[in-house]
DNA sequence: TACCCCAGCGCG
DNA sequence: AAAGCGCGCTGGGGTA
């Protein structure tokens, strides 16, 4: 049974469909400040799979009401991946033209719980003269498109997983990250000195200023400036090329050490400082948006806050409840594995029987385990010089068929064609000004340098999307089973139990009754095995999660 | 004032 | 031990 909710003019309209995708019964009416408390008798009544254009335009406000959902279609989600994938080329949804499943509304479009929940998304289809998009045909015109594929069931697993990670990320929203505001600011003081006043350097970093000044014989500096750090360098001799750490770490002289805790400490400050915390802290919880797909991979994005970027420096403000503890769990070596798995290089898969580098090393590809890793970098992200350029070959020569299928997915972008991952996310297609580069490349020398150069480029985004893009399918079908098995552990509202509070590209966080931890790390585990087996069946490829269970993220190494 | 681009750096 | 992939954010500095 799936549901279909739609927001018209006359309030909320809900269409019952049966497994074939037809009317079950007349559509219904329902009132907008109701809609929790009928979502949550339909769910008693037919546990229905339910439909809508948008996870985050939904969700939000039945979690509000205390419900929740075991599994939708985010039509939106669907559609992006729908409408580029090569499985569903031919059909009739990838074919129309532009419309407003292909946009993305701003979210502060998006209707609201309490205020008048559909009018802002009605004047913003108006005033954009868009026609407001009809979720049941979308729906069915979908249903078309992956029944027309030619695996349709690669691609139900795909959407499932893409549409359980918009309802995981409107939970994780939700629920927030617990964040306690004390440690992070006595971490601050610590290191920075007080809070200072308008907008004045805070000590730790004057103290600095003035230490630098003394290393360059009283000459004035302004770090803050890359332009004018540059400038003052080189008035005092120093030949710094950027000034950037990695290249000042290079230099020998007295300023380049405090210049660089200068530029540590106050990179702290205006990425994660008070103003951050003032910002992005309420009530003891950190509430970034999460955004599915928002990397062509089928990688997350985020917005807000930096999410995905917190700095190990400031994990330890990531603080359980009382009672509560966090289990945080990475997939270990996540992007080399899926590389065997899908190549089904049952070389390398035996080599991941344990420590993937080191068994890497005892194939004699190579000598080192710090090798191994450099070498599958390089394979990854398609290194031609340095040190993992050098190795490539080595893992070529021991692991054929997984080089050759990385090998072949550059060679197609450098093409300008299109690559797809495991589930059948495709690639983009280059941009026109890609297209025009290429064909000019026959005009002259420089041309043709210029346009085997974006060539290569392309290829080296196309070479990684197959294997970053099937690392994202693995890491949401992980995402959604340890959602599912998570609810069972207990009953009520969602932030009762344990719950996902973080995912990052593949690591989890779970907020967890102190005495469920143990469960949620053998549901954890369990849910990574499961995820392997979805996507690639019988393989003998293993996914080994670390997990640990602690009082605050920054005990979780 | 608003906006855009760049350099740099945080994360995987 | 290095420059190859994917992101988001800040502050500086320029332009309109």
């Amino acid at each position: 049974m799936y549901v279909v909710l739609a927001r018209t003019p006359d309030g909320i309209v809900a269409h019952r469909l049966d497994d074939n995708g037809r009317p079950a019964d007349e559509p219904e009416l329902i009132d907008e400040e109701d809609l929790a408390d009928w979502a949550d008798l339909e769910n008693d009544e037919s546990n229905p799979r339910w439909v809508w254009d948008d996870s985050r335009k939904w969700y939000p406000q039945l979690l509000e009401g205390g419900v929740r959902i075991a599994r939708c279609v985010d039509l939106r989600l669907s559609h992006s991946i729908l409408r580029l994938s090569t499985l569903t080329a031919g059909s009739r949804l990838a074919m129309a033209p532009k419309g407003p499943w292909d946009s993305n509304i701003p979210l502060d479009l998006a209707p609201q719980p309490v205020a008048d929940p559909h009018e802002s998304l009605f004047d913003f289809h108006e005033a954009a003269g868009i026609d407001e998009p009809d979720p049941v045909a979308e729906f069915l015109l979908q249903r078309e498109a992956i029944a027309q594929s030619s695996d349709p069931n690669r691609l139900n697993l795909l959407l499932a997983a893409e549409s359980a990670g918009g309802l995981v990320a409107v939970e994780m929203k939700h629920g927030g990250l617990p964040w306690d505001a004390d440690i992070h600011r006595a971490m601050l003081t610590s290191t920075l000195g007080p809070r200072p006043v308008n907008g004045e350097r805070p000590a730790a970093l004057e103290a600095l200023l003035v230490e630098m000044r003394a290393a360059l014989d009283g000459a004035e500096i302004n770090p803050d400036s890359p332009a004018e750090l540059l400038k003052a360098l080189r008035r005092a001799g120093i030949p710094a090329e950027s000034t950037r750490s990695w290249d000042l770490r290079e230099i020998k002289h007295p300023v380049i050490e405090p210049l660089l805790t200068y530029k540590k400490l106050s990179r702290l400050m205006t990425a994660n400082g008070w103003h951050w915390l003032d910002t992005w802290v309420v009530d003891g919880r950190f509430r970034p948006d999460y955004v599915p797909g928002g990397a062509a991979t089928g990688r997350w994005g985020a917005s807000g806050g930096g999410a995905l970027q917190l700095p190990k420096q400031i994990r330890g403000a990531v603080v359980a409840d009382e009672g509560w503890k966090f289990v945080v769990a990475d997939a270990s070596q996540l992007e080399p594995r899926i590389l065997s798995a899908m190549s089904a290089d049952r070389r390398m898969a035996e080599a991941g029987r344990g420590d993937l580098y080191e068994g890497i090393v005892a194939t004699g590809a190579v000598a080192t385990r710090a090798e191994a890793k450099l070498a599958l970098l390089g394979a990854m992200y398609g290194a031609t010089t340095g040190e993992s350029g050098r190795l490539m070959p080595r893992l070529a020569q021991g692991f054929p068929q997984a080089i050759a299928m990385v090998e072949a997915a550059a060679r197609a972008g450098e093409r300008g064609e299109v690559v797809s991952t495991q589930l059948g996310r495709s690639s983009p297609l280059p941009s026109s000004q890609w297209q025009d580069i290429q064909a000019a490349a026959n005009l002259d020398a420089a041309s043709e340098a210029r346009a085997r150069s974006h060539s290569r480029s392309w290829g080296r985004f196309t070479r990684n999307f197959i294997v970053q893009g099937t690392a994202a399918e693995w890491a949401l079908c992980w995402m959604a089973n340890l959602r599912n098995a998570l609810w069972t552990l207990t009953d009520g509202a969602l932030t009762d139990g344990p719950h996902l509070v973080f995912f990052l590209h593949d690591e989890v966080i779970v907020h967890t009754p102190a005495e469920l931890a143990d469960d949620v790390v053998a549901i954890v585990r369990k849910a990574a095995a499961d995820a392997g087996r979805q996507i690639f069946g019988a393989l003998p490829v293993d996914f080994p999660v670390t997990a640990v269970t602690v009082d605050n993220y920054g005990a979780a190494k």
